[in-house]
DNA sequence: TGCTGATGACTGAACCGCGGTTCATTCTAC
DNA sequence: GTAGAATGAACCGCGGTTCAGTCATCAGCA
């Protein structure tokens, strides 16, 4: 019987080998040494290389919006909830400095990832973005007049550049102290006035 | 004498060439037959394929800088001055698409550029961008405590994710449009309160 | 003006290294 | 003994790069 832990052992090792070499310069030897195996065995689990940077990209991501979902459920007020998101995003990045290096600068590849395979598993965070800010509007807490989908665009954006500027400045200090400053500066924007 | 006007035709040729077939799928015999020359001509003029990317990056993003600085400098008010960039940004985008697809999702490829060879042109684009927020904070019309580079990184972020979307939906509406709503949540972000 | 040789840009077929993938063989567990 | 998981050397297609040959241009000369 084939090894169920296996292609999870072989993800884990790619992570750590992309995020040294990144993608194109890692070979599919790499990862077999890295995982203790030989080549020919990623074969049995993996169709191709592209195979399992997309399964790699669609676990890790499944994984994050599952967490994210129910720390937001967590919490109350719609705007605890934006400070939660923001703060999770950072604390996961910067708690996987691999994950962040192959998530931010590896898996930009060409239109492979964001616009084919996994473009399901990024739209399902962006709807968790969208869903907090539309309580945010019924809970009369939110601009009525808001721009939802750019705001949540926004948003994500924000979150995306700081951890991209911050893993290719070597992670040379904490993700996490932006989240305080990043939350504030979004929620002064979106939020209603008088409040 | 070698041909001035060759390494502009070659990067012109390139990019509708990776905008086309993505970087990694196009073949420097592709961008030679769309410049109408000889795939060994290529190397008259660029090192390797590598560097036609690197150099194409730079020069269009250096042309960038300049435009911006240029049009910001026009400008009195500090928040009109964020209002004009956020414009200026989505227009150069909308009125190249070619030259969107190649800057939005093949020029993220790898290490190679944000981190490597444009370091030095991101950068200037990001100081723009904060020096303008300087200046309002100078005037008056920005907080006082805000935190700058994060700031600056956010809205950077912001417009780039927009960008990243509209390219990736395949231009399906104006991205121009998005100008508006982007500047005045990143202003209101921002700016201090009473004004 | 027409001829000639030299210069160097241009060509594109062929080379060659790389690395993803295969598969004949070996190993392991039951 | 057997099924099927694992192995890893070898295969092979790809495509970036090279370079020996071709062609265009022009200065010098009669």
């Amino acid at each position: 019987m084939r090894d169920p832990d296996k292609p999870q052992a072989i993800i884990d090792a790619a992570i750590r080998v992309f995020a040294r070499n990144g993608y194109y310069n890692s070979r599919v030897s790499d990862i077999a040494r890295e995982a203790g195996i030989a080549s020919g065995t990623i074969y049995l689990y993996f169709k191709t290389k592209d195979d399992i940077l997309v399964r790699l990209f669609r676990e890790k991501m499944a994984e994050w919006v599952a967490l994210v979902r129910k720390e937001v459920a967590a919490e109350r007020d719609p705007l605890a909830k934006i400070r939660k998101i923001v703060a999770l995003h950072f604390r996961v990045l910067q708690e996987n400095p691999d994950l962040a290096e192959v998530v931010q600068v590896e898996l930009r590849q060409g239109n492979k990832f964001f616009r084919g395979a996994s473009a399901h598993e990024v739209s399902a965070y962006f709807d968790v973005i969208q869903s907090v800010l539309e309580e945010g509007v019924a809970a009369g807490r939110v601009r009525r007049d808001l721009a939802l989908k750019v705001a949540t665009k926004m948003l994500f954006g924000a979150m995306d550049q700081l951890a991209t500027s911050w893993v290719l400045g070597k992670r040379a200090y904490r993700l996490t102290d932006a989240a305080e400053p990043v939350a504030s500066i979004f929620l002064k924007g979106v939020t209603t006035d008088g409040v």
